[in-house]
DNA sequence: CGCAGGTCCTGCACGC
DNA sequence: TGCGTGCAGGACCTGC
């Protein structure tokens, strides 16, 4: 699933091989991708028209190529399944392609694939707008509302914990909210709490300081670390990379690891199984040595 | 048939 | 009353 660290590699990706194109052609295969695009399927054909993309910018899960002078931007979300393919044209189109966009660098031709099996992702355009709280830097208008992630430079811990104090919610649900932080899904979060030893159903007002540190810096630490492994392997021809093709898998401590052994009771010569409760509608991997189910638990 | 889950939308409760 | 806000849960999708 596409998570922050995925999503970034997808811009290192497009970063390398797309910046400075210029879009030739728009081929939409399939409509239901550009939902999020209110002015349809001929506006975002006529729009992208001849455009030259800029470097490609990231927020949490969100990514954007700005073009045109920079004021305005395509918008990319992968959601569950979505992938981004630079291929030469030559390549056959795989299943499940929705969006071509056929750029030209000098007399070089490629193909900007948007793959997307379940469609909960999509492209759309957008204008660029000053962030509220850093004006020199511009955001999509709709994606203002989307929180700093942990790797960006101004991210706010102490911010953060001062939202969490006047909530009433849970702190999965809080590292889940991406208009608190963003980039954090579901693996993350249960990896992020594992490392921090805190249960999901923790009350976000009873939080202290030291553990908003803790659970944040470990997202932080464990998505550098996806990163740096799952970056490594994309060439010209097949720049993707949604989680799968990546390495990091390997690296997950619960999530996934149900009926596992928690390596860190292991380490301490504790037996202790990896448990999964439903929980948002959703699976929680958590250690229930490690993470023992707080006082007053709040679902 | 259940499961995978990111985001959007709706509805509810609450406070002013 | 009405509005804004925070929160919870379902809908959207397809393939295995």
């Amino acid at each position: 699933m596409p998570e922050l660290p995925e999503v970034e590699v997808v811009r290192r990706g497009i970063h390398r091989w797309a910046t400075y194109a210029t879009i030739r052609s728009v081929e939409v295969l399939d409509e239901r991708s550009l939902r999020r695009h209110k002015r349809g399927r001929a506006d975002f054909m006529g729009q992208l028209q001849g455009q030259r993309l800029e470097e490609p910018q990231r927020r949490g899960k969100y990514l954007w190529i700005p073009y045109g002078e920079g004021y305005c931007a395509i918008i990319v979300h992968l959601g569950m399944s979505g992938q981004m393919l630079i291929a030469d044209p030559s390549i056959p189109d795989p299943k499940h392609l929705k969006i071509r966009l056929t750029i030209t660098s000098g007399d070089r031709i490629q193909e900007l694939r948007f793959v997307d099996q379940r469609i909960f992702g999509g492209l759309y355009l957008d204008e660029l707008v000053p962030a509220d709280d850093r004006p020199e830097q511009l955001l999509p208008a709709t994606v203002t509302h989307i929180g700093r992630d942990p790797l960006d430079e101004h991210f706010d811990t102490e911010q953060i914990f001062r939202k969490l104090r006047k909530r009433r919610s849970n702190i999965k649900r809080a590292l889940l909210d991406q208009s608190l932080s963003s980039g954090i899904g579901n693996i993350y979060a249960d990896e992020a709490l594992f490392r921090a030893r805190l249960h999901f159903t923790r009350p976000t007002e009873t939080l202290t300081r030291n553990e908003v540190s803790r659970v944040y810096t470990a997202a932080e630490q464990v998505m550098r670390l996806a990163l740096s492994q799952g970056g490594t392997s994309f060439d010209a021809l097949y720049v993707n990379v949604n989680g799968e093709s990546g390495h990091f898998d390997r690296s997950l401590y619960v999530y996934g690891r149900h009926g596992k052994p928690c390596y860190r009771c292991q380490e301490q010569g504790r037996e202790t199984v990896i448990e999964r409760t439903k929980f948002m509608n959703r699976s929680s991997y958590f250690c229930p040595v490690c993470q023992p189910v707080p006082r007053r638990a709040r679902a």
